[in-house]
DNA sequence: CGGTAAATTTCACACCGTGATCTAAGTGTG
DNA sequence: CACACTTAGATCACGGTGTGAAATTTACCG
């Protein structure tokens, strides 16, 4: 009920800043002159914001276009040097840590590998500061790239991520035996990483779905849901634009969405998840049940002997039937205009499940929705996740107008 | 990626406008001293809102506060009498209109009886159209109260209501018979309504949520999902305050969400829809394949007469798992703090289901998210549509600071 | 009746966006 | 080569806004 803090006039050129900011970063180079119309802005105060933007170094001209018979229309883009990102990935094996201009751009990339999991699986949360930590310093050093010239860290976790709490986000991941780690407070203790960088903590799925929404069969859309469907099921939710959290930042959790009940057991203790029909862990289960055999050591290649043997024909067909099913379920609650089929597994099986899961999804959705409705597969692959999560810092950052970014300049000056 | 239209300083003023009227609406008397902080203005800014508010007439003053040793403060509350709304339901046996004051006190209320339904059960859409048109009349003539004091028109129909189009709101009911009626256009059409005055059109279920929200069980809620189940299951999904709608204003058909695959045939021509096991119309026909059998002539007494008989306890115990499963899913999916139980079939099974249901819930639902909810049974019941409807038009009222009305009073003052 | 305390109002100030007007920077023509 | 023409962008007076401190109002208490 508060709402956002619009209440000084000051709060409207912040706003009006962020609006010609992200116009000018999604729409590419524009002009004065076009950025009016679109932004809903008098040419007065385009030319006061953008003059504002121009001495701040979050913008700069890029070229003009020749017009027949008059002043010719000087190009304006966001200074893609002005700032500079992070993406951290901590994946399975290895916590990847790359480094962007604020294009996007890749700059640097730093992969350090896991140290052998503990026999029960689990990781070791100082062990992956540490590492977050140091995979930071060698990438800034690499390329000469001052924290202050950072506008934030993105880092995409396995498990929950709950960013409710007062303390910063605490991370609850199941399958690495965390509960509750206070992920970003560790990262925030003095010593770890520079001070004053904003940090950003979430779901890798999350980010991926992201990245996926931001660059990838998400372009456009504005109520969208990207699935993710790797050894686990996830699914990221985008409501009105925005990533839909729900009330502790777990929402979205579709793998564990009931298709049986009473059915399969899942990894999860309930039964009849979708992810114990689709998840690759579970299909690859039921595949040896069958009577299936592989020789791949990792869950990739044994999903594509599965893919390539000759008689998983009905196996597939049923994977399919569940899918569509799940799909349906999205439909029918979250009434998208578009559903992305993402993650490692869905983009291997995808080639040769997309089409009886579409027709599953037709028979088990409700007409009008469905109708409402396109499934495609995603277009990025897991290595996006980074990506994913450089753009939380930088969704901060347009949506702020480049403020956040002063305050830490400043921040950083203070402590020169 | 527009955003909302908040440009110019005069924005910003509309938009505390709203900010202190919604305040005042929602929680009671408040003198100017408590509003400022609780709005995040300067005392300045509220003095000048307020004596704005006042001078429109939309705000009195209600009284004083003593203190011991000082000026007391004066309580401001909205003027309950400075507008009306009207919220209409359009039911399976009757047209209901219902005349409110700002507070939302019932002023008037007619009873339109629905013709005799054609022998395929379908509506005729201009009848409904008439028969509003007259309740509103009739409602009007009965208080004396003038268009121009009507802030809008509120209205919950059986079916889905599509208003992304741009020729107002469209519904397809398919047990009504309606496939993309223009119910909007309809109403707008010159003679049938008093011109120039908002309509706002809903699903029935979705208003019934709205009342649930404001006054009843969800109240309080930033994340909850209004369950209701009557002859049909249906849902009302609240993210982040507002009702989620989707891309065409169909979101949350949580009745045709699939708990089995291959399961039991739904009336909506799928297989295994949570709606083809716990809604009324299909639980009282598992009851006859049971060999169960029942007197009463409607689906309420039917259901009742189910709930009391000697036999029925694995019925409903098996009913009860399979609503625990798919509020499961809401749990799961949103991610809410309240999901409410509602709905008149709801209501009746709440007190002997709501405990198995809360256990299956836990079963099938993540630890985590579901830790986060409660569940709860509804307070209000199918009376509250109107209510619901009426919310509508309210909602915009506050949310434009009045500035709405104001253009309507002075639209009908140019007509003379 | 004066002193004290708390709630409101008033007011100078620093901003903001608008839109008309002015300036800059090109092209085309005689 | 000068001049008119055209279009992009800058400037500026104006009406409007929130802020926060000072002034004012309105009570109670001794």
């Amino acid at each position: 009920m508060a709402g956002p803090r619009r209440r000084t006039v000051r709060d409207l050129r912040r706003n009006n800043r962020a609006t010609v900011l992200s116009k000018l970063y999604f729409d590419g180079p524009l002009s004065r002159q076009e950025l009016g119309p679109l932004t809903a802005l008098s040419s007065g105060s385009i030319s006061n914001v953008v003059a504002e933007l121009v001495a701040d170094g979050l913008v700069e001209e890029a070229g003009s276009v020749d017009s027949d018979g008059g002043r010719p229309r000087t190009l304006l883009r966001v200074a893609p040097g002005s700032g500079h990102v992070v993406g951290v990935d901590v994946g399975e094996t290895r916590v990847r840590v790359e480094l962007f201009d604020l294009s996007l751009s890749e700059l640097a990339r730093v992969d350090a590998p896991l140290p052998l999991a503990a026999p029960d699986g689990t990781y070791d949360a100082h062990e992956i500061v540490r590492l977050i930590a140091g995979g930071l310093t060698e990438v800034l050093a690499g390329t000469g790239v001052t924290p202050a010239s950072l506008i934030g860290v993105g880092i995409g976790v396995p498990g929950i991520v709950d960013a409710s709490g007062a303390s910063g986000a605490v991370v609850h991941g199941q399958t690495i035996g965390w509960e509750a780690v206070p992920l970003e407070a560790m990262l925030r203790a003095p010593g770890e990483l520079p001070p004053q960088i904003p940090l950003f903590v979430d779901n890798g799925a999350k980010t991926l779905g992201r990245a996926e929404m931001w660059f990838g069969a998400g372009r456009g859309a504005r109520n969208a849901v990207i699935t993710l469907i790797g050894s686990g099921v996830g699914a990221c939710v985008i409501a009105d634009g925005v990533p839909y959290q729900g009330s502790s930042s777990s929402a979205g959790e579709w793998g564990h969405t009931v298709l049986q009940v009473g059915g399969r057991l899942c990894r999860c203790g309930s039964r009849g998840c979708l992810e114990a029909y689709v998840g690759a862990e579970a299909l690859l289960e039921r595949w040896r049940e069958a009577g299936g055999s592989w020789t791949a050591q990792d869950e990739e290649g044994a999903l594509a002997e599965l893919l390539a043997a000759p008689d998983t024909g009905q196996l597939l067909d049923e994977t399919a039937e569940f899918l569509g099913a799940g799909i349906a379920d999205l439909v029918n609650l979250f009434n998208p205009e578009r559903i992305v089929v993402g993650g490692w597994a869905g983009l291997l099986l995808g080639p040769r499940l997309i089409e009886p899961v579409r027709r599953a999804a037709a028979s088990y959705a409700l007409r009008h929705p469905f109708a409402q409705t396109t499934v495609e597969l995603g277009r990025l692959g897991a290595d996006a996740v980074t990506v994913g999560a450089a753009t939380l810092p930088l969704a901060r950052f347009l949506e702020t107008g480049g403020a956040e970014r002063e305050r830490i300049v400043s921040g950083a000056s203070w402590m020169g």
